[in-house]
DNA sequence: TCCTATCCTGAAACTGAGTGTCATACTGTA
DNA sequence: TACAGTATGACACTCAGTTTCAGGATAGGA
């Protein structure tokens, strides 16, 4: 067992392919739209075979994609280090800053991405089915937080999703200012949207 | 122009062929499972060509959702016919009643369909694409209830966005208790999920 | 009643996504 | 070098969804 564990030569290989391909892939859609290319368009450009592409990337929404399942693990991650006496809402905002870092570290990168998945309804449905996977594991980490656990998943259930709402509609309007906008200030208005009741 | 607005005897019957093919590719899906039953079968148990079935839904997952978009354009309707000077929150709890009430009144059947859309992934991401449409529709009707006109819609699509959440939670749990919890209960708790702060 | 424009249907061909299989080539290890 | 595990490419296959076209039913007016 734990031969996921240790990165061996073969597991680097295949992350350098595969982030390759998904920069190949990325760059074609942005070029040719999404539903003007072909997995075998793909897979030419890429230099590899269509086995080979859809092997890394069970779909092509998956392809771009790939940045999604990182945001959510990494977001799960900074809300279980956030402290433990910290309101839930609190820490939900500052575990959604690793989400505000990357933009601002690349925000021209994160813009084209984003414009090109709203503008491609096949990823934005599939971006949605991913953050909703995000649910569970932050409503989960919220639980264990709350010293006398709650009765059911319901009301960390809510502020997960609420969470993860906020970050896409400040995302959206974000990228609706092609980034002219701040994003931590969107998020901090978005948070405020139910405060006063 | 307005050939849409007069039923006229060949829509009637088209809504009566629509519905009738629902119903039964409803029963299959809940026989054999979503995915293993291709459009084919679902022509064939209906007495009509995979043309004719792929002309009245789009897809296969929209042969089970044509509800989900009629119960967004109904809550949408009732919200927009919430008295102006009542608080979104209370509005969006009780348009959202146009949902619950389709739940105790059919209880047993909306139980099924959730639980084939729960155990079906492609269902469920569907729903989610569904839904997600409804925040813009409910959004503007937020907006236009407040007197002086937001800014930009970031606080009314929140709210949009959290209300639709409570919904689906709230579904969610009433669905794993098999229909025995009270959906309405449910659906205040999770309303409650962001008062206090 | 007949005529005509319109719409519905079924048949068929086509594209493209995703799955499964198999033989071959490569890579690290003993 | 020989061996075992793995990645690759080629190929066949299923199925969803689109498009085209021809024939048949129907509504509504002359």
């Amino acid at each position: 067992m734990s031969g996921a564990v240790r990165t061996n030569t073969r597991d680097i290989a295949r992350a350098a392919i595969r982030s390759e391909l998904a920069q190949v892939a990325f760059d074609l859609f942005r070029r040719e739209g999404f539903d003007n290319v072909t997995v075998n368009d793909l897979a030419a450009a890429a230099g590899v075979s269509r086995s080979t592409f859809l092997r890394y990337f069970g779909s092509k929404e998956d392809a771009v994609l790939g940045a999604v399942d990182i945001q959510g693990e990494q977001v799960v991650g900074a809300l279980r280090a956030r402290p433990a006496d910290e309101g839930d809402w609190t820490a939900l905002r500052r575990a959604l800053d690793t989400v505000t870092e990357l933009h601002r570290r690349d925000p021209d990168g994160a813009l084209v991405m984003s414009q090109l998945i709203m503008r491609t309804p096949a990823l934005g449905a599939r971006t949605l089915e991913k953050q909703n996977g995000w649910r569970p594991a932050i409503a989960q980490a919220l639980a264990e937080r709350a010293d006398p656990s709650w009765p059911d998943l319901l009301v960390p259930s809510v502020r997960a999703a609420v969470a993860v709402d906020c970050l896409n509609v400040a995302v959206d309007h974000w990228t609706a200012s092609d980034g002219g906008l701040d994003l931590d200030a969107l998020l901090d208005e978005a948070f405020a949207a139910f405060a006063p009741g």
